[in-house]
DNA sequence: CAGTGAGCGAGCTTCCGCTTGACTT
């Protein structure tokens, strides 16, 4: 072995070794290969604060290989990313294989092209050590923040908690916009829209008031006085408008747009793209760049000039305006543009065209659009107050050169912003207009709307806070730590009123509709409020929206050599301790209790609170020598809202429903869920079953259906493993597993196809499985 | 597999960024 080149991922290792030749062994380091122990701090805080890395456990066997390539190389290659993280890989790399400077060099390149990479051959340079140390600060105040906050936590509120840098401020942003919702107050109004027609031709006009009124009375005394009035068409103004294309995809903005236009999760985007990307589809999917390589600008040249004419074609080359950005990478784009579609399946080809629509389009011309704007005059003789100038106005929008939108149009998360567009008749100023309607329609304010997991990831990108590889793990951990929770809430009925002139008659209507239904928004649980005021009382800077950048500006001195790190941890460690301590000694345990009322059985107060083991109901006090009540509260309930009634209606738990086979039924919840007992013996309750509803009959069928089951089983147990026959002197045998049926040969499983009954089975068709699902696993294995 | 919540005290939990595992039969 004359070379070996170490990358980051494997996927990108297979491609460069294509372009590098047979004197080339391109190897993947799976990202880092050590860190900081799991276990404990791993910082020695007193010692200036250096690290103690270690690999890990299941980088061992990686790190051995590696190490026995590069003792049979005679260069070795650093080729990590051209970032922070990039370059402490390829450092943790040097250190760890034991590597001598003099065969050793680091190179960089951005885009994966032969050009490229020959280049960065010919152009190697040593580690940057002043990016390594930045990378350093960076791990280790993370570390801090993180090992030391979550303890308090946990001997605070509840165990196993987790504060952080990055994850604490998404909760925040979840937890104040609640707030601002609940504070908000919905205000109604009315807006007024009317119909003309011009005197003399049977041409529409739709218009709306320029103003809105507050009041059901004003919007009514409008409409009266509008009853002898004339209309003209006062101002027509026709302006020339234009569009242009989003920049190419980043992580964060393909997260959205999938999110909104194929309803994926942002973990679902990153593992189909992921999938895209192993199978060369498309480039990297975890960066935060919008550049696209000079390959794909001609790529996308020839593509649409090829299928949609050189007037489409406008070279267009994108800025990172984002806070932070490293820029490893390039844009996420289609590795072929001349594949518009690909053979895969559907999640995996909506998002690839997705992300061909995108590219092309952000190398395609402008649209061109003409904007009429028509002010309706109102010629009022009555007279009136009319210092403020009142009229209808209606725009049009045509297209008259669709450009992009031919390909791509950016999807919006606030829907009300969507402009309907049409277009409008022809008519000279000064045209008299009848005016055959007018409504006034009451509508209420809207409330700012609740983030989704996508709109919450820009929203930490806007701040500068996560990294493309973060942003889909942060919002699992929020999730899993129960800080937040994903939810559909209905819409709820709301009426309002409309009142409609028409022939010089006032006519009034109530209707209702349902509104403000929402689907996949984060709303804040009582744990992750709690958690949020705790660290927003005690630890109000690193909560601080602009901490991240703060800390960022550091980070980027000391890349710059203009800082040493481990002052600048020292800087930020000494007061933050300082507080550590503080707060552990002084603040007050936290369980966010709410009195609801007094028990009016026992006289006893009934409170709702955090409990070690999730939210719960409390009758009584916890100072007393009398022990209180407890009960767990349901899915869906909060502190916040629950009420006493609610509260007393869980302790109904356990009840007993009455006999079976002379034996009590009694139907309870425990840690896995709602059952039913009976003789010793446990039965999960059904998906639909209540257990504060569930009667005796129910509770019989469940159990019987689970004896049957049983029974079953225990019969399959007597028939399986079954033996089939005997090939080439081994057995063949079917057994049932948790997958389904399967047949065992030589030690080795093949899974049956559905409908397949091992019990009817001959010895061909089970070797016919066996053989086929052989090559089918050697086939996988070439790749 | 089938509570807990007080109190005793053992031992456990936790960060952010890089990257893909897998016997899923």
């Amino acid at each position: 072995m004359k070379n070996l080149v170490i990358v980051e991922s494997p996927a990108k290792a297979k491609t460069i070794e294509k372009f590098l030749g047979k004197d080339y062994t391109v190897k993947s380091s799976y990202g880092h290969i050590r860190d900081l122990a799991k276990k404990e701090m791993s910082i020695d805080v007193e010692g200036g604060y250096e690290p103690q890395y270690q690999v890990s456990d299941d980088k061992k066997a990686l790190v051995n290989e590696l190490k026995k390539d590069a003792g049979k190389a005679e260069r070795v290659w650093l080729a990590s990313d051209e970032d922070r993280e990039g370059e402490a890989i390829a450092w943790h790399l040097q250190e760890t294989l034991g590597l001598n400077k003099e065969n050793t060099r680091r190179i960089v390149f951005n885009e994966i092209t032969k050009p490229a990479i020959l280049y960065a051959i010919e152009h190697p340079r040593d580690i940057d050590m002043n990016l390594v140390d930045a990378q350093q600060a960076r791990r280790v105040l993370d570390r801090l923040v993180g090992y030391e906050i979550s303890p308090i936590l946990w001997s605070k509120i509840k165990p196993a908690l987790s504060a952080g840098r990055v994850q604490s401020v998404a909760v925040r942003l979840v937890v104040e916009r609640e707030d601002e919702i609940k504070q908000f107050k919905s205000t109604p109004y009315f807006r007024l829209t009317a119909q003309f027609h011009p005197v003399d031709s049977n041409k529409i006009l739709q218009a709306e008031l320029s103003r809105h009124f507050d009041t059901e009375e004003s919007a009514e005394a409008f409409l009266q006085s509008l009853t002898g009035a004339g209309f003209k068409i006062g101002r027509i103004e026709t302006k020339p408008a234009r569009r242009t294309p989003a920049p190419p995809f980043t992580t964060s903005t393909l997260q959205q747009e999938a999110s909104r236009k194929l309803g994926f999760s942002v973990a679902r985007t990153m593992q189909v793209a992921q999938q895209l990307y192993e199978s060369g589809y498309i480039t990297y999917m975890r960066t935060d760049s919008v550049n696209l390589s000079d390959l794909a600008i001609n790529m996308a040249k020839t593509v649409i000039v090829n299928g949609f004419g050189e007037e489409y074609h406008k070279m267009r080359h994108y800025q990172t305006k984002t806070k932070g950005a490293q820029e490893a990478h390039e844009a996420i784009r289609p590795t072929n543009l001349e594949a518009q579609t690909i053979a895969a399946e559907s999640a995996q080809r909506r998002l690839y065209e997705l992300i061909w629509k995108r590219t092309v389009a952000s190398q395609m011309a402008d649209a061109e659009l003409e904007k009429t704007e028509i002010e309706i005059d109102i010629i009022n003789d009555k007279g009136g107050n009319n210092t403020e100038k009142v009229s209808f106005g209606c725009t049009g929008e045509q297209i008259r050169f669709d450009g992009f939108l031919k390909v791509y149009m950016e999807s919006s998360d606030d829907e009300s912003n969507e402009v309907e567009s049409h277009t409008l008749p022809r008519l000279p100023e000064g045209t008299r207009l009848t005016m055959d309607s007018c409504t006034a329609t009451e509508h209420y304010t809207q409330h700012p709307p609740r983030y989704t997991e996508a709109s919450l990831v820009k929203k930490l990108e806007d701040l500068g806070i996560g990294r493309p590889s973060t942003y889909a793990p942060t919002i699992s951990t929020i999730l899993k730590r129960e800080y937040i929770i994903k939810e559909d809430r209905e819409g709820e009925p709301h009426s309002f009123t409309t009142i409609t002139l028409k022939n010089g008659q006032i006519r009034r209507t109530n209707k209702t509709e349902i509104s403000n239904s929402e689907k996949n928004k984060l709303f804040p649980t009582d744990i992750g409020c709690v958690v949020n005021s705790f660290l927003m009382g005690h630890f109000a800077d690193i909560m601080d929206y602009n901490f991240t950048a703060t800390v960022e500006k550091d980070f980027d001195e000391i890349a710059a050599g203009k800082k040493d790190w481990h002052k600048v941890i020292d800087m930020f460690y000494v007061p933050f301790h300082k507080n550590i301590r503080q707060t552990q000694q002084t603040s007050q345990r936290t369980t966010g209790s709410r009195l609801l009322g007094v028990d009016p059985k026992s006289g006893k107060n009934v409170y709702a609170k955090i409990g070690r083991y999730g939210t719960l109901v409390q009758i009584g006090e916890t100072n007393t020598d009398e022990k209180p009540l407890f009960a767990s509260m349901k899915k869906g309930q909060s502190i916040e809202t629950i009420s006493l009634e609610e509260a007393l209606s869980l302790f109904a738990l356990p009840r007993t429903l009455g006999e079976m086979d002379g034996k009590e039924v009694i139907v309870s919840i425990g840690k896995f869920g709602p059952y039913v007992r009976h003789n010793g013996k446990y039965y999960s309750l059904g998906k639909n079953d209540d257990p504060y509803e569930v009667e005796l009959e129910r509770a019989i069928e469940i159990i019987k259906v689970k004896r049957d089951a049983e029974q079953k089983k225990e019969e399959l147990k007597k028939i399986y493993p079954l033996e089939i026959g005997i090939h080439d002197g081994d057995p063949v045998s079917a057994n049932i597993g948790r997958f389904g049926p399967y047949l065992t040969f030589r030690g080795e499983n093949y899974r049956l196809a559905k409908g397949v009954d091992p019990q009817t089975l001959t010895l061909e068709g089970a070797m016919e499985v066996i053989e086929t699902s052989t090559k089918r696993k050697a086939r996988k294995r070439q790749g």
